[in-house]
DNA sequence: TATACGATTGGCT
DNA sequence: GCCAATCGTATAT
């Protein structure tokens, strides 16, 4: 969990994240993963203007689970990258379910098809019941409620540029297992910062 | 205290 | 493709 954090997310490919909950056991196996770097350094991190109150857990220990609430909504979840201080962290997207397939389902009665159930960052923590109580547990720990291992390795690894994010876009620090049914679809993030005049002056 | 905005998703046109 | 949902967080006042 140590290095740079790009190599580090690139690594994080083909582990398991398994989590026990009183209804059951999940795990599944990372297939899409974005590198946020740390302060003063990655523009779209949270960790970006410092250890704020929401980010202090970027700061800490490596290992340890940074989660995020996102639009109001959702739940997305990361692994602290070392060493502490600095402020990485890996955005978990995408993962496709190997234990524990019909829990996933009756949490995520929205998804049709096994491929969906983990497929986007809020979509993979409410599969693994993932929540703000699971905030600085040590991933590491194979005595915790929400663990990693060792998986089977990526078959191929494709990088491209983060996904939702406005500010530093020219970053290719999303990486996914190459041709994987359960990586999420690209959307580009929300204002751009520069927007051409329309002629007939409606925005 | 007030305000603007998201590391998203699912449903609908 | 478009857009509402829904509220914590950061920042401005």
């Amino acid at each position: 969990m140590l290095g740079p954090v790009d190599e580090v997310a690139r690594s994080l490919l083909g582990c398991w994240v398994v989590t026990d909950r009183p209804d059951g056991r999940v795990a599944l196996r990372l297939t899409e993963v974005e590198a946020y770097s740390g302060q003063g350094e990655d523009p779209a991190s949270h960790a970006h203007r410092g250890p704020t109150p929401r980010a202090e857990i970027m700061f800490g220990p490596p290992g340890r689970l940074y989660v995020y609430f996102s639009y109001g909504v959702h739940w997305c979840a990361n692994v602290v990258v070392g060493p502490a201080g600095r402020g990485s962290a890996v955005l978990m997207r995408a993962g496709e379910v190997v234990l524990g397939e019909s829990l996933a389902h009756s949490r995520r009665p929205a998804a049709r098809v096994a491929r969906d159930l983990a497929r986007g960052p809020a979509r993979l923590t409410h599969a693994l019941a993932i929540g703000p109580d699971d905030r600085g547990t040590d991933l590491l720990d194979p005595t915790s409620p929400v663990r990693l291992h060792a998986g089977r390795a990526p078959s191929g690894v494709s990088t491209g540029p983060r996904v939702g994010i406005s500010v530093a876009t020219e970053l290719p620090w999303r990486f996914w297992e190459t041709d994987a049914p359960s990586v999420s679809v690209f959307r580009a993030g929300g204002k751009p910062r520069r927007r051409v005049a329309r002629q007939d002056g409606r925005s």
